[in-house]
DNA sequence: CTAGTTGCAAAGCATTTGCCTGTGG
DNA sequence: CCACAGGCAAATGCTTTGCAACTAG
């Protein structure tokens, strides 16, 4: 059912080297490094059926626009770091719980989402020099 | 320099009797109970200038659209949770803490979001039927 | 009186869909 | 060959903005 094109390729290759989640935009430029004439409904549209094979997940983030991620950097449950200068997702590996008791009487937990901001390596290294 | 008019006063009251945050739609449809004629633009023009006179302030979560609170009741830190079946927010008193350190070495932990998910006491009463 | 406020409608954005051409298998 | 996939552009849904009429102070 899926036709393996080019497009296809060059998105999942973007999404698995990339290490951590990617917005839609963020994988249409990668993505375009191969294939330029690619355009951004396919990436949609992709993204969304390989989201539907189980290749992929969503991550929505609070502010942001969804970002996308293999399943099998899901599948350790961990959180996520957004740069507050550059913006990018970054993937933080750990789980911590105790939440579920916090909810008021009448309130039953099922998930939980922890997003933490801040500067990543990358954009700190860039500011050092005060 | 505001004018403290009809519809200014109906969208305070909302958000001041809600007792949790609201999104756009919701005072909107709180404040047409005051001010029937009142328009979406209205709502959204007006929230801009609360919080940016500092009486509100955004809550963005994760996959939907910002809701909107009371300064004060933000002053206590806390967090919030979403209702899976009818999508209200809640607030969430208490604070956790002990994320700075989960943060890969080279990042620098500011602030941080944490939601949870689950059925709200109104959904959970409605549903205990079975 | 008159600057800030409102409602309506149009404009923006990000995402989705329709439609017709292109192509993988 | 031909049904799925892709590109373009139009359509969406939510939020913002332009503008002329309106009103609080």
């Amino acid at each position: 059912m899926s036709r393996n094109t080019a497009q296809r390729k060059a998105i999942r290759r973007s999404l698995r080297e990339a290490g951590r989640p990617l917005s839609a935009v963020e994988v249409l430029e990668l993505a375009q490094r191969d294939v330029p004439g690619l355009g951004v409904a396919t990436v949609y549209r992709t993204i969304k059926s390989l989201i539907e094979e189980g290749d992929l997940i969503a991550v929505p983030l609070p502010g942001s626009s969804d970002r996308y991620e293999h399943r099998d950097a899901a599948l350790n449950h961990h959180h996520h770091f957004i740069c507050n200068a550059c913006g990018r997702a970054y993937d933080i590996p750990g789980c911590t719980m105790g939440f579920e008791g916090m909810a008021p009487p009448g309130f039953v937990v099922s998930g939980r989402d922890v997003v933490l901001y801040g500067v990543c390596d990358r954009c700190g290294e860039a500011g050092e020099d005060s």
